[in-house]
DNA sequence: TTAACGCGCGCG
DNA sequence: AAAGCGCGCGCGTTAA
């Protein structure tokens, strides 16, 4: 049973019941009903707690969800419409679709609406951006919450159904939306929940590290350090933060370095480089995750982040705000459990190459992963003879190397595994001819650029040049390399958003009825990691559902073929200790 | 003064 | 060792 949900004037709402996808002309009319938005989360209480519970469609899960879990009341299934739109645009299974064909309309405009961290949300729906206001559409800002003028839901549904039951694959496209809807759902339930973050041992780290948090200018490790730099170069005025300044600096006092990036100094012998590499490493945390992050985004002990589902072209989450994607190792001890619970950080270990050995069925590469580390169980096929060069070798044809040890070590896989190499060949074959390329569930890749059409037109045109014949050839190969990628990174975030969803419902029937926060809950999703907060007792059984969600997630993905999907699932009270 | 851009580096 | 994919963010610099 599908109930579909859309704004009704500036502060009700109207939910109709669904008996199927199309609106026949003869059909009964559809049941609906309108009530005010304070009466909603009740009402939608009711629906979740009935036997066959509904999935609900709404135009944008961040512009109704929020403020339903707020109120205390959980979904377990939605259909996101502005996301499966994006979907279903752009694949290549549904490209004769009248969806894929239409001119470009309101659902392919719509952005995210932002939405605030839960403890600051106070109204229960922002009524600012009813519809019908004609200010708020005007400032362009939020003023897709509700349904905007051109903006018809129902007709919306029906056409994405259309799409799907038409497309070249059904199964596989509805089993997307699904995640994609469900990643929609638990992107704002992380928000809500937050990831259990202490400041004081943030602050404690920092002050540790950078010495006590300043009134004002440098901390006073990072000012010693400043000193011994100038010092060492001779450069009393010098400011560190400019790379520039530092570059010529250097090269003043006889460091050829040609960038001042990390690794390059590394490489150079000089009194200067290893405070140098100390500040910067520092200066790094201080300004990404220092203080003025800790103010900003830690409240209540819980870090919360703006996630963004679908957020890249690929399916992989963005953030927003806070750099939750990008957590750096060294302020994980500050991740820590509730008193009596524990963190459950669970990885799925190698994501990427099992996907691909997934994606092109190579039995060879699944035996060599089968019950150990995939890159051992290279090592022990024979193709390459340690385990840091079947990592390079594997990342290497996954992301494009031609040159370097990787560009090396690529014969030598491509006669082990064949299959997998051709895979990801003829995907980045079809990038270099200007085509699209799809992921395993149907998520395609977008067409590139008019500049890059141009380009290669430029190099076929009569009076061409050499130099227009390489500028082509080498945007040709960058596209090709963008696609070689997606087949694999898109596939296994379709690989992770089932995961999450199994691992979700999972943890739903664990505690049945429970409130999200007072049972198992999800806390943290990074690509291929997660991480769920637990009463400590119940803390094996989650483990075991990540381990059974990563199964069925393989399952969903690619049948019966035996590529096995390990994941590693720690039982820890800080962040840090695991791995 | 603000906006756009490049650099450098954090994560997968 | 530092190429080959996808991001976000803060800073300094430069253009407008």
């Amino acid at each position: 049973m599908h109930i579909l949900l859309e704004r009704s004037g500036r502060d009700a709402a109207r939910l109709t019941w669904l008996e199927s996808a199309r609106r026949d002309a003869d059909a009964a009319p559809e049941r609906s009903r309108v009530v005010p938005l304070a009466g909603l989360p009740g009402l939608v209480a009711a629906e979740e707690a009935a036997s066959e519970r509904p999935r609900w469609v709404w135009d944008d899960t961040r512009a109704w969800y929020p403020a339903l879990l707020a109120a205390g009341v959980r979904v377990e299934r939605c259909v996101d419409l502005r996301l499966c739109h994006a979907i279903l645009r752009t694949s290549t299974l549904t490209a004769a679709t009248a969806l894929a064909t239409a001119e470009p309309g309101p659902w392919d405009a719509m952005e995210e609406p932002v939405v605030e961290a839960a403890p600051r949300h106070t109204a229960l729906f922002d009524l600012d951006d009813a519809p019908d206001d004609p200010a708020s559409s005007a400032t362009g800002s939020a003023a897709t919450v509700g349904a905007p003028a051109g903006r018809d839901p129902r007709a919306e549904f029906a056409l994405q159904e259309d799409a799907v039951a038409q497309s070249a694959d059904p199964r596989r496209l509805r089993l997307l939306l699904a995640a994609e809807s469900a990643g929609a759902l638990i992107g704002v339930e992380l928000q809500h929940a937050g990831l259990p973050y202490s400041a004081q041992r943030h602050d404690e780290l920092l002050t540790g590290l950078l010495g006590p948090r300043p009134a004002y200018g440098r901390p006073a490790v990072l000012e010693e350090l400043t000193r011994a730099i100038r010092d060492g170069l001779d450069s009393p005025e010098l400011n560190p933060d400019s790379p520039p300044d530092l570059l010529k600096a250097l090269q003043r006092a006889g460091v050829m370095a040609t960038s001042t990036r990390s690794w390059e100094l590394r490489r150079i012998e000089h009194p200067v480089i290893e405070p140098l590499l100390r500040y910067k490493k520092l200066s790094r945390l201080l300004t990404a995750n220092g203080w003025t992050w800790l103010d900003a985004w830690v409240h209540d002990g819980r870090f919360r982040p703006d996630y963004v589902p679908g957020g890249v072209v690929t399916g992989r989450w963005a953030t927003r705000g806070g750099g939750a994607l990008q957590l750096p190792k060294q302020v994980r001890g500050a991740v820590v459990a509730d008193p009596g619970w524990k963190l459950v950080v669970a990885d799925a270990a190698q994501l990427e190459p099992r996907v691909l050995t997934g994606l092109a069925a190579d039995q060879a590469m699944a035996a060599a992963g089968r019950g150990k580390d995939l890159y051992e169980g290279i090592v022990a096929s024979g193709a390459v003879d340690e385990r840091a060069h079947a990592k390079v070798a594997m990342l290497g044809a996954m992301y494009g190397a031609t040159t370097g040890e990787s560009g090396r070590l690529m014969p030598r896989l491509q006669r082990a595994f064949p299959r997998a190499v051709a895979l990801v060949e003829e995907a980045a074959r079809a990038g270099e001819r200007g085509e699209k390329v799809t992921s395993r569930l149907g998520r395609s890749s977008p067409l590139p650029g008019t500049g890059w059409a141009a380009a290669q037109a430029a190099a076929f045109a009569a009076d061409s040049t050499a130099a227009d014949e390489r500028r082509a050839r080498s945007r040709a190969r960058d596209w090709g390399r963008f696609t070689r990628n997606f087949v694999v990174q898109a596939s296994a975030a379709e690989w992770a958003l089932c995961w999450m969803a199994e691992l979700r419902n999972r943890l739903t029937a664990l505690a049945p009825g429970a409130a999200l926060t007072e049972a198992p809950h999800l806390v943290y999703f990074l690509h291929d990691e997660v991480i769920v907060h637990t009463p400590a007792d119940r803390a094996e059984e989650v483990a075991a559902a990540v381990r059974a969600a990563a199964e069925q997630a393989g399952r969903l993905l690619f049948g019966a073929f035996p590529v096995e999907f390990p994941v590693t699932a720690a039982i820890v009270d800080s962040y840090a200790e695991a791995k």
